[in-house]
RNA sequence: GGGCGUUUAGCUCAGUCUGGUUAGAGCGCUUCCCUUACAAGGAAGAAGUCGGCGGUUCGAAUCCGUCAACGCCCA
């Protein structure tokens, strides 16, 4: 083996292992119970960032476990269409040929889309191969595939017969530079500074006016009332009279409305039905004319008068210009409120009323948030139940059409003839009305209406295939928190509407993965970290378990550059550890399975009992998904048990003849046991390393270990601390590696001939197991009931030890007093539990004893 | 305006749900050691009034109230 771990050699090698052989196939565990998880499906458009290495990392840590521990583990692989953002990158590419895809034409478009997805979705199989999925490549699926195509299909279609998708005329956000529709959460809120414009609208008998206030000014164009409420005491007389809109030279009426705010501006409201969701109902009410004055373009229509043809935002300036030569402007307040922009290009969105399909997601919504109100789907932690509760009662009805050209067209056709509206499962050609001619709706569907349907379109449906009576509901969904709204919840609302089963049974979700400056990670703010150039320059283990340690539940993720060179670093450990076990002390091969010792020594016993200590615990942080903690424990086990105390405790067995056999059989399943338990974290090198050590098989496709059960022997960590207290003490007078004689003695019965050449080994100290005849001239070094007698001659000056004696003195007096202070207060002694007074006492009596010690050797030395 | 989260070592964070060892980890820092798996290493150490205040309790980083700062989501 080489002398130092290189992740890059090893990683390029096992991949194709692992996925020429099936291992990720379901299949390798046929008699397994399923176990399923359905990734969330990257953009095709997009690059791997380290959110989704965060969130792969996670499933592919689940899905190894699953598959070791037996079931047939199926985790389904595949890609996004993503409508807005892939039509847009499309765009922007051939606008640099100069090129706007109206010249192209739709049918051109999309093939120069579909080349672009081809190329772009090689490169994201290729970088999540990099990191290590351990996805089924073989049930890979795609949104636009054919049979996603035709759940989509099928869904919109039922929805329709239900009664549940309806078009309709209704304000709608329109993004102008998108020049689509866009749903309630795609529109992003900001506060912003802006300014509440006053403007009198003059009665039309020319007494007097009513002043409205407005945060957008050029609506007025389109004004076609005035509201105030009913119970207002300002307005009761200008109810029912007309105004003349200023600029516009139109008479509209006053009148009543509840849902005017009586505290907002000056009480009155100025209508605009087509271009503001309240107002539009107000309108509705009091039939108030719709009149468009802003176009899909962001620009004044026609019905805008003079300011026909200007930008919105122009318009805003020169209306409040042309009123104030009007003489019609009243105060102008600086006013910060929300102004709502496109979460795709960030665009100011225009409220607009719009001819568009909806999805009518009370009934949906309902069902769904019983299956979390009664534990079928869980989200861990469960705090976002509540977020997704809250959301999900107020949602409004979804907006499912968009004007572009890349998604699934809308199974709508419009009969040129009679005007009839036909949604069908199958292509249309003529009106089944009256035969006449058709034509297709030319919107396609929101991209989250087909990655709604992705646990089970993925799986089949609507075909009752294998793999969906099998694999659904799926057992896992694990994402970020910021998309429970746009995905979650509407996977939720649709798997239980079509299939009658949750899509999913627990949702762990994540945080997302921040920059070191504490910022989100974004292109724009240049401090985004490629996870390939990691993987490039530190592995994709080391990267996977960063993120894993880092991902504490709750939390959104910190990355620092140095928790991957840690995880490097602990690479490199374990790397030499095997080394050590294969290379030096040739431990022969490692069965794949059991292979615990019967009989083993008391430091074998002591590790194997650690070991299966520390399984029975990592299973359980991984069973909650808590795979910080995960990590940390198994980290902290390898590192600081096996490497540092264990392999040291064992060289000199194994230079025994006698007992090398035996060590080498526990080394040996210690460290293959590691190899498991750490092979869904970092499944490249432990792969690497079993086959090294045992040679036989894959440790993909192994079993996870059951824990073993061994005692712990008595007097282990009596001497562990024994050692340290004699390396502190060495460390304390600056004797370097010196060898040291020491007696040792103890009161407990814990100290063992096994010591001696462990404190030779690791402690260098020629040990005597006795105490020595008379006590003075010796530093007395304590743990618990043991105690070493380092003869001081010749070592050090007596006087040196003084203060490391007093230090030691004020240390344990500060306990005892603590201690003493507890047990003397009756209220503790009466109320505590016996066991933690018990305790306590048991302190008080170990730190009374210790003083006594100390006190007595300071003596002695004489100072 | 409503809701949620965070505040613990120099830095980044666990621990809080379920109150009880001397509050932990990584990185950084100090000292010693190139001991034949590993210097990408080993050994030892320093470093925290657990955001402030008040309360409950025998006992609070942990439970309750309140204030402050920062962040996120929704309107």
């Amino acid at each position: 083996m080489k002398p130092t771990y290189e992740p890059q050699d090893i990683e390029a090698r096992w991949y194709p292992v692992w996925e020429d052989s099936g291992s990720f196939r379901p299949e390798v565990n046929p008699d397994g119970e399923p176990f399923t998880i359905v990734i969330p499906p990257p953009n095709v458009t997009g690059v791997l960032h380290m959110g989704h290495a965060l969130d792969n990392t996670i499933q592919d840590t689940i899905i190894r476990r699953k598959r070791m521990q037996g079931f047939a583990a199926l985790w389904l692989p595949g890609t996004d269409h993503a409508g807005i953002a892939t039509q847009n990158v499309v765009e922007r590419e051939l606008a640099k040929e100069g090129l706007d895809r109206h010249e192209l034409g739709r049918e051109r478009f999309v093939e120069q889309v579909w080349a672009w997805k081809d190329k772009s979705h090689g490169i994201i199989s290729k970088q999540l191969r990099a990191i290590g999925v351990s996805c089924d490549w073989t049930r890979e699926r795609f949104t636009l595939d054919e049979g996603l195509s035709k759940a989509v299909r099928e869904v919109f279609v039922t929805l329709y017969e239900e009664g549940l998708i309806y078009r309709g005329n209704r304000i709608i956000n329109w993004c102008p530079r998108c020049h689509t529709a866009i749903s309630d959460i795609e529109v992003e809120h900001q506060e912003e500074q802006g300014t509440l414009t006053h403007i009198r609208y003059p009665f039309t008998d020319g007494d007097g006016y009513i002043e409205v206030a407005t945060t957008r000014p050029e609506t007025m164009l389109g004004d076609t009332g005035v509201a105030v409420h009913p119970d207002d005491e300002r307005y009761q007389a200008v109810i029912g009279r007309t105004v003349r809109l200023p600029l516009m030279d139109r008479d509209i009426p006053v009148v009543a409305d509840d849902a005017v705010e009586l505290e907002f501006g000056t009480g009155a409201v100025k209508v605009t039905p087509a271009h503001d969701p309240l107002d539009f109902e107000i309108g509705q009410r009091h039939d108030l004319e719709p009149i468009q004055v802003i176009d899909g373009e962001g620009k004044i229509t026609e019905a805008g008068g003079r300011f026909a043809g200007m930008d919105r935002f122009a318009a805003r300036a020169a209306v409040v210009s042309a009123l104030g030569e009007e003489g019609l402007l009243g105060e102008i307040e600086n006013h910060t409120h929300s102004v709502g922009h496109c979460s795709r290009c960030k665009t100011v969105v225009e409220p607009m009323l719009s001819l568009q399909w909806f999805v009518k997601v009370r009934p949906l919504a309902d069902p769904a948030m019983d299956a979390v109100k009664n534990g079928e789907a869980t989200f861990i932690p469960t705090r976002w139940e509540n977020d997704y509760l809250r959301w999900m009662e107020n949602l409004r009805d979804w907006t499912i059409s968009r004007q572009l050209w890349w998604g699934h067209r809308i199974p709508a056709w419009y009969c040129d003839a009679c005007d009839d509206v036909v949604v069908s499962r199958e292509d249309l050609y003529e009106c089944p009305k009256c035969g006449g001619a058709v034509h297709e709706d030319e919107d396609v569907l929101d991209t989250w209406f087909s990655s709604a349907l992705w646990p089970f379109s993925t799986l089949g449906w609507p075909d009752e295939t294998e793999d969906l009576k099998r694999h659904y509901p799926t057992s896992v969904l694990v994402t970020g928190y910021d998309i429970i709204s746009f995905w979650v919840a509407r996977m939720l609302m649709m798997g239980i509407h079509f299939t009658g089963e949750v899509p999913f049974r627990d949702i762990p979700i994540h945080g997302l993965v921040r920059a070191e400056d504490g910022r989100k990670m974004s292109k724009s703010l240049g401090n985004s970290v490629d996870p390939l150039v990691l993987v490039e320059n530190y592995g994709a283990d080391p990267l996977r378990m960063a993120l894993l340690q880092a991902a504490a539940q709750n939390q959104d993720v910190p990355y620092q550059e140095e928790w991957v060179d840690a995880a490097r670093r602990f690479g490199n450990k374990l790397w030499n550890a095997l080394r050590f076990a294969v290379d030096h002390v040739d431990v022969g091969k490692v069965p794949a399975d059991g292979g615990y010792p019967d009989d083993p020594s008391p430091v074998d016993r002591w590790i194997l009992s650690r070991l299966g200590a520390v399984t029975v615990e990592y299973d359980r942080y991984l069973d909650e998904y808590k795979f910080s903690d995960a990590v940390g424990l198994i980290y902290n086990f390898a590192w600081s048990e096996v490497f540092d105390w264990y392999l040291e405790m064992a060289k000199p067995p194994l230079k025994d003849d006698a007992r090398a056999a035996a060590t080498k059989q526990t080394l040996g399943v210690v460290l293959r046991d590691l190899l498991k338990l750490l092979h869904p974290v970092i499944p490249f090198v432990t792969e690497e390393l079993w086959s090294e050590l045992v040679g036989e098989g894959l440790v993909v496709t192994s079993s996870w270990p059951q824990p073993p059960t061994y005692d712990t022997p008595p007097g282990i960590e009596a001497l562990q601390d024994l050692i340290v207290g004699i390396r502190r003490f060495r460390a304390e007078h600056n004797l370097g590696a010196k060898q040291l004689t020491a007696y040792i003695d103890d009161t407990d019965a814990l100290v063992a001939d096994w010591w001696a050449e462990q404190l030779a080994g690791i402690g260098r100290v020629e040990a005597t197991m006795a105490a020595p005849d008379n006590e003075s001239g010796y530093a007395r070094i304590d743990a618990g009931g043991v105690h070493a007698y380092v003869p001081l001659a010749g070592l050090i000056d007596a006087d040196a030890e003084c203060p490391r004696l007093r230090k030691a003195i004020a240390e344990t007096a500060g306990l005892l007093e603590a201690t003493e202070g507890k047990l003397a207060n009756s209220n503790f002694v009466d109320k505590a539990p016996t066991e933690v007074v018990d305790k306590e006492r048991a302190k008080a009596a170990e730190f009374t004893a210790t003083l006594e010690r100390l006190h007595s050797q300071l003596e002695q030395l004489g100072c």
